[in-house]
DNA sequence: CACTTGACCTGTCCGC
DNA sequence: TGCGGACAGGTCAAGT
């Protein structure tokens, strides 16, 4: 469920606590997790120092010196975590555990030691994540990187561009345009349920059918959902802690998702959940009507 | 090409 | 108490 504020405050925790930090081990107790020989291991990330952290959409990405790269796709479950020997927690991600646990915890994938007695922590409770070792071209040329739509809170996320994709998905519902990583990098379910809503309009509706009006109010809203989400550390779920920050905010200010049941913050209408796309989809039938 | 569905995982919750 | 099954969700492969 890390979304893209919340890849974003990973990243920014990273910033803080292992950039300059040099990589001496690395155990794998899962191997699926990352994608790498151990001869890339030991030729390629051993010795590296960890010069910078970016992100594109969902991603995350360590940068090595030497142009090497580490791509972490949390997926669901993923996390990282930095600890000290001393036991003090630095930085988090998505929770299955509490982030306050020893590391490393039965769900710590890869552990990456580092100098100064610190180590990065992968934990992944479902095993969906993946940690990626990748050159400078593997950067540009990943299937996954290059083929992701823009960033949303970065001028190339234009409405005329917004609009091209939603023509191109015509016959789509909206939210499962709003899913699709090429049309635009970064929203998953929340921040899809809560865009919409925010726009007035029903997750079911026809891409292709959405108003003049209706796109240029989702194209405001996704900006708006997400910005509000990074400034507010992310979305937080039962036991996500992060040491820099307590706990992350944007969860209580959640206007739909995950609050089926509960009245609507704008009309008190009950807010209903259906399935569209596949996933789970919580909306309000007032605000959002389907005509 | 556009779109949908199932597989991948495992912890949790539900009903019997 | 225990068990089977549904559910959660991001991406990719395979299907329509």
């Amino acid at each position: 469920m890390p979304e893209l504020p919340e890849v974003e405050t990973i990243r920014r925790g990273l910033m803080a606590t292992i950039v300059g930090r040099r990589i001496e081990a690395v155990d794998v107790l899962w191997p699926p997790s990352l994608i790498a020989s151990q001869s890339q291991v030991e030729h390629l990330l051993l010795g590296k120092h960890v010069c910078g952290i970016g992100r594109r959409g969902k991603l995350l990405i360590v940068d090595l010196d030497g142009g090497e790269h580490l791509l972490v796709h949390p997926m669901m479950t993923g996390q990282l975590v930095v600890a000290e020997d001393s036991g003090t927690v630095f930085a988090g991600g998505h929770p299955s555990r509490s982030m306050l646990d020893p590391m490393p915890n039965p769900t710590t994938r890869v552990v990456f030691r580092l100098d100064e007695g610190r180590s990065l922590f992968f934990n992944d409770q479902r095993k969906f994540g993946r940690v990626t070792l990748v050159d400078d071209a593997g950067l540009g040329a990943d299937s996954f990187l290059s083929r992701l739509g823009p960033e949303p809170l970065d001028g190339g996320f234009t409405l005329d561009g917004f609009r091209r994709q939603l023509a191109r998905h015509a016959r789509a519902p909206v939210k499962a345009a709003l899913l699709d990583q090429t049309v635009v990098a970064g929203i998953g379910n929340i921040y899809a349920d809560e865009s919409l809503h925010l726009a007035r309009v029903h997750p079911r509706r026809l891409a292709g059918s959405l108003t003049a009006a209706e796109s240029r109010r989702l194209h405001q809203t996704i900006r708006k959902t997400l910005a509000s989400a990074v400034n507010h550390g992310g979305t937080s779920f039962a036991g996500y802690v992060n040491a820099a920050r307590g706990q992350a905010g944007y969860l209580v200010r959640a206007r739909v998702f995950r609050r089926t049941g509960q009245p609507c913050p704008v009309c008190g209408t009950t807010i209903e959940r259906i399935r569209v796309a596949g996933r789970g989809t919580s909306f309000c039938p007032r605000c959002q009507p389907y005509e």
